[in-house]
RNA sequence: GGACCUGUGGUGCAGCUUGGAGUGCACGCCGGCCUGUCAAGCCGGAGGCCGCGGGUUCAAAUCCCGUCAGGUCCGCCA
């Protein structure tokens, strides 16, 4: 697994196999487990970063876990009878061992193993450096760190080139809150922490550097989340000259081979679809296509039909995925979690077949339904005897918002979902609705190009404008987004313009980018999606913080040093800063 | 800013609904026994501000209020 051990050790434990019987070995790592069988015999578990190797010793002294030892024998097939087929080493041990302990270990506060509950997160995180002992999080460091290798192997056969940009960069009113960062040598200015490099890549392609990456450290000042830290990493890439399908082809492929080199899993799939269509047919802009049960539209079969909860300018129906029987209590209880999602009400039909033979359906609203409606709900849904049928109704845009988190959730819940499913969403709108003054808000950022057909609607209907932008979305998460972006000053000013954002302000904040594109600035469009999220998911694991490091708690807090911390008064003062009575915190 | 779940020896849990002595289970720790175990086994032992503060009560781990910490989610994340 792995080469060259140099130093103090000859083998790593799992290298310590029956290829090898009769060397002499020496092994370094950590005890996993000691088991005394009175005065002569002793089993050790010696444990290092690739597994776990037994050592014989056969005189007595004092060890116990964790302690950090150097093991020198010889590899030793074992006794007929005692292999342990659960261990890659499980075939031999090392025998008439020479132990030194290298150095002791307090008691830990929790088991080093992967086959006890874990203890409570809090624990884990105070410990953390105990923790990253326990072999899946070894493992999955391990494999982010080949993602991370394959995506570079990948952009740099494209010929996409490595570039390092600032960390002290500068305020940028729009978007996420922005950490800042008091200058010593300008007091009571800042810098701030890039939320992103977006700004400095584009930069980048007005300076040539045509393919440009970068695997990017961002911060946000925004509340966690079990797939959001502070601090995160995505791939940031950006490209000039090319189309929208160019950018993602180069980040298909670089996807691929990172989930190759993590998982082995190759040729999957990466279909798209339009962000229109997303909504429609799962009510997400981000669907977990690992399940159908896609939501069908049902408005025009009770158009005119008087029944009140049905007449409606949308109404949006799926199957429900089930474990079992949906018993009356659980559909009272999703009739409340529609209600908690914002929609006036949930409607159910259960599928079932009459005493002749015939479909009837069981319902709140079953005396209202003609024979003809139950037909068309069954065909067009593809429904079966004993399936439960979901709907809202409502605005559009309201019974998918409720409808995709229903099928979302009882998906998750009830289905055994497995795979990785890629898909590329498209076409997203440019604006997503109006602020508070009636303009209308960027989707993305306000740097995307709107689609050229759709240039003559930005100011007569600006949320039938779409844009070049494009998510990639992994089994429900959002991966990533990208766009072709602006660099015609013409088109950049009308979109500007269409925000609400005057000349003036727009230089303010952007000043220097709307400048470099005065100065001849290709066309270029680019990607960035996160590395923490996709190693997670290729992990199989259910939060970020299970492949990052050292992770903070869900209110900042860093349980293992303590940050956030305060600092010295003269350090304080050397900023030109002064902490108010009110702000300060035990 | 808000909603919900959780907090009991070092660790994981039970106890809380219906108040009555820190009661129980598993692991770990310490000591002893043990020559083929592998999450070793057997015997013995130590270890508790029941997160913290207040209230109700003759009496609070248990009920009430507040607060802190961990988690999940909404808002937020151009």
């Amino acid at each position: 697994m792995l080469a060259n051990p140099k130093g103090l050790r000859s083998h790593y434990a799992s290298a310590v196999t029956d290829e090898i019987i009769g060397h002499e070995v020496s092994v370094c790592g950590w005890i996993a487990s000691v088991r005394e069988h009175g005065e002569h015999l002793t089993f050790i578990d010696l444990r290092d970063s690739t597994g776990v190797v037994q050592c014989v010793i056969s005189d007595r002294i004092e060890l116990h876990p964790e302690w950090v030892i150097r093991v020198v024998g010889k590899v030793s097939k074992r006794p007929g009878g005692t292999e342990n087929p659960t261990l890659p080493s499980g075939q031999v041990e090392i025998s008439d061992a020479s132990l030194e302990v290298l150095s002791k270990a307090n008691a830990v506060p929790f088991s080093v193993s992967d086959q006890k509950d874990l203890p409570d997160e809090s624990v884990r995180l105070r410990y953390r450096f105990v923790d990253l002992r326990r072999a899946r999080l070894q493992r999955n460091i391990r494999t982010r760190a080949q993602i991370n290798k394959a995506i570079r192997h990948s952009l740099e056969s494209f010929g996409f080139l490595e570039i390092e940009t600032p960390m002290l960069w500068t305020p940028t009113p729009e978007g996420a809150r922005e950490f800042s960062v008091p200058s010593r040598l300008q007091p009571g200015n800042f810098y701030v922490l890039p939320q992103s490099p977006q700004i400095a890549k584009q930069l980048l392609m007005v300076s040539g550097f045509d393919r440009y990456y970068q695997i990017a450290r961002c911060m946000r000042d925004e509340d966690l989340r079990s797939d959001r830290q502070f601090e995160f990493t995505q791939l940031d890439l950006e490209a000039s000259f090319v189309t929208q399908e160019d950018v993602r082809e180069f980040i298909t492929q670089a996807v691929s081979d990172a989930t190759q080199a993590a998982t082995g899993q190759s040729n999957l799939a990466f279909p798209s679809i339009t962000y229109r269509e997303a909504i429609a047919r799962y009510g997400s802009d981000k669907p977990d296509i690992r399940f159908g049960h896609e939501i069908f539209e049902l408005s025009d079969l009770f158009a005119g039909s008087g029944i009140r909860a049905l007449d409606q300018p949308s109404v949006g129906a799926f199957i429900a995925p089930a474990k079992g029987e949906f018993s009356r209590s659980k559909l009272d209880q999703l009739v409340d979690r529609a209600k908690a999602l914002g929609a006036a009400g949930l409607l159910w039909f259960r599928i079932k077949q009459g005493t002749d033979g015939s479909l009837e359906v069981d319902s709140p609203i079953a005396k209202f339904l003609k024979n003809e409606h139950i037909a068309e709900i069954v065909t067009r849904l593809g429904a079966k005897t004993g399936d439960v049928v979901l709907a809202v109704s409502g605005e559009f845009k309201a019974t998918r918002s409720v409808l995709g988190t229903l099928r979302t959730e009882l998906g998750r819940a009830n289905l055994e979902l497995e795979g990785l499913r890629y898909l590329w969403v498209i076409d997203f709108p440019m604006f997503e609705g109006l602020d508070d003054a009636g303009n209308p808000i960027a989707a993305h950022h306000p740097f995307t190009m709107p689609n050229a057909d759709d240039f003559e609607l930005m100011f007569s209907d600006p949320l039938a404008v779409r844009a070049q932008s494009y998510d990639l979305v992994l089994n429900g998460w959002e991966l990533g987004s990208g766009s072709i972006r602006i660099h015609d000053p013409k088109i950049q000013s009308d979109v500007f313009k269409a925000l609400g954002i005057s000349d003036e302000v727009a230089n303010q904040r952007f000043g220097f980018l709307l400048d470099a594109f005065g100065f001849g600035a290709p066309p270029h469009g680019g990607f960035a999606f996160g590395i923490d999220r996709l190693a997670a998911l290729l992990c199989g694991e259910d939060t970020i913080r299970e492949v990052i490091a050292f992770p903070k708690t869900q209110s900042g807090l860093d349980l293992m040093t303590g940050a956030p911390k305060q600092i010295a008064k003269d350090t304080l003062q050397s900023y030109g800063l002064a902490i108010s009575e009110s702000q300060k915190k035990a």
